[in-house]
DNA sequence: ATGAAAGCGCTAACAA
DNA sequence: TTGTTAGCGCTTTCAT
């Protein structure tokens, strides 16, 4: 069985006795319209359940009522929590929400961007998987096609963007750290998110620094933003000869699997291993010891998103870059160092 | 600065001097299309930066190339993971995914739904939110719209679904618990979920008088699947002059939930009451103990709707139900009944 | 092998 | 106040 054929304004206008563009005028409430013609039309479409066809609409106006979302990965509670908030912001401007992940792949994001462009979308929310290759980001600005980034930064862009403060988040964390005594100090950030983890890891320098204390190598780890992969960088970081007696990691899943990695480890938190991470999450309170968290206002990132992105579809005024604070909330994952570490 | 005009097959057409139905002939390579000239317009295609545009294609042939979720919450991690178990089996098939949450609301679902509809989505994947107010989801089907309803059932509309063995999980979980010793076993769901908490709530019912035990109205409380709600059900629950001993919920978000509200009332896990979560998630390994779970093969779910789905599209035989097993996964949350709730 | 032309469903400029 | 008409970008007969 194949679809049945929808009702169009044709359909309606015959019913209602009119013409197309009076039917039309009558349906969307624009332009001159006699009341009782403009009842018997409504009732036309009422009775024939008219619905409206919004590609035929779109390519009329030549937009889709759209909004594209390119997070890194949906899978992620922190981005999951951000499309749940665009998608409410964005529903009563009567645009829907297209999430298409980029599984942190410069190359996906290329080619959902592509996609959602051909869609013709209102705008793009994009957190890009890369800083420095936007190539495909400038040319939609320079399309005019409404653009804002989220989380992350993308160098060069000219476009809205809606971030935290890594820096001071980090730095914070590691102030932290060291005010508690500790001196072997351990990172583990995203290689592709470059320049939120280049904003972390520079809050981490600067802190170290300031302290007086040396930047190690060994120290800095790099892994992907999934819990498989931390385990194993975390497992080669707390390895080695002298391990460090603290960790910062940059996000809630990472985190998850500094966890998992230490325990297998038999490293307990907070006697051998301190923690902090980045973005709080569900799990920071329920393991024993909740976990010392660097927080994002998570749920203002949504809102203002969107808001920048009307900002940009109506033309409002220029690019605009917004900054929100962290806040290190202080759990029970960092104590003193110097417990042995068993084997 | 408006949006740049993009480049349409008559733009290539004249950098190629052929006519547009010749262009567009060479740019899908249907039909009879001289090589050379193929070649030309191909060059002028790459040249100008052709891409063509999905909603003037869709108008053509009366249907966008998206497949339209409708998940419960996106928030839920399972959703989550659905989405992107969906997205990454539809890219081959060069569809994009749109998810539009229902927020386990009705009216919301009977929206979207509506609204992936007038986008001439080829086809739906929804996890209802209702059972049985499902008229919208029926003249869905009597449309010829191809549909999959996953995670739940929902009465009388016929189409394909996959769904997992509810009733049959909780029964293996009451059965673990009296099998420990478990007289006063509770259970949480969520009402929303109607057909498949009947199920599970059926499953409970079933082992329960199957093991000679009288099912208590009181031991049974309502919530909807929020961390929240949840919390308070679960006091509720345990604030009776003879509480349970253990307690079944029915998704992680709830489980969750009660978790959280075992621990504000002091009451620890597995001594004062074992506990049993449908659904394994992340945290249920975090804490301490790990979480006894019913788990469900959540990486089959996604691949097997496509699956439908396009069954469905292509009109390859009849509707078809899957429905996996569960698997009940053992940890350390659930003891023998008897220790003394403090105050 | 190629071109001319129709039309998907809708809206809006223009006419009446 | 209403109707006529053109056309968004594309594909696909049908003719050449």
């Amino acid at each position: 069985m194949s679809q049945k054929k929808p009702v169009t304004v044709r359909d309606i206008a015959d019913a209602a006795k009119v013409s197309r563009a009076t039917a039309a005028r009558a349906l969307n409430g624009y332009g001159y319209v006699g009341d009782d013609t403009a009842v018997r039309v409504q009732e036309a479409a009422a009775r024939l359940g008219y619905r409206g066809n919004r590609v035929a609409q779109a390519l009329r106006q030549g937009q889709m009522p759209i909004v594209g979302f390119v997070p890194g990965d949906i899978q992620n509670p922190f981005f999951a929590r951000i499309a749940h908030d665009l998608d409410g912001a964005l529903r009563p401007t009567r645009h829907s929400l297209m999430i298409a992940s980029s599984e942190e792949s410069i190359e996906q994001e290329r080619e959902v961007v592509d996609s959602l462009r051909s869609l013709n979308v209102r705008g793009l929310i994009v957190a890009p998987a890369s800083a420095d290759d936007t190539g495909h980001l400038v040319a939609l600005v320079n399309e005019g096609v409404p653009l804002v980034i989220i989380d992350r930064m993308a160098r060069d862009v000219p476009c809205s963007s809606v971030t935290v403060d890594n820096e001071g988040g980090a730095r914070e964390a590691i102030s932290y750290f060291v005010s508690n005594g500790h001196r072997r100090i351990a990172l583990i950030h995203d290689d592709s998110r470059i320049v939120t983890a280049r904003e972390r890891l520079g809050g981490y320098v600067d802190a170290l620094t300031g302290h007086g204390l040396a930047v190690e190598e060994r120290l800095i780890a790099v892994s992907q933003s999934t819990v498989e992969s931390t385990i194993e960088a975390a497992i080669r970081l707390f390895s080695q000869p002298e391990p460090p007696t603290a960790l910062l990691t940059v996000d809630s899943l990472m985190t998850t699997g500094a966890l998992l990695a230490l325990r297998s480890m038999g490293l307990s938190v907070p006697h051998d291993v301190s923690l902090i991470g980045f973005d709080d999450f569900d799990l920071a309170t329920f393991t024993d010891p909740q976990i010392t968290v660097v927080s994002q206002p998570v749920a203002r990132i949504g809102a203002q998103a969107v808001k920048l992105l009307q900002d940009r579809i109506t033309g409002t005024g220029e690019p605009e870059a917004t900054r929100f604070p962290t806040r290190l909330i202080i759990r029970g994952s960092v104590g003193k160092p110097g417990g042995q570490p068993r084997r």
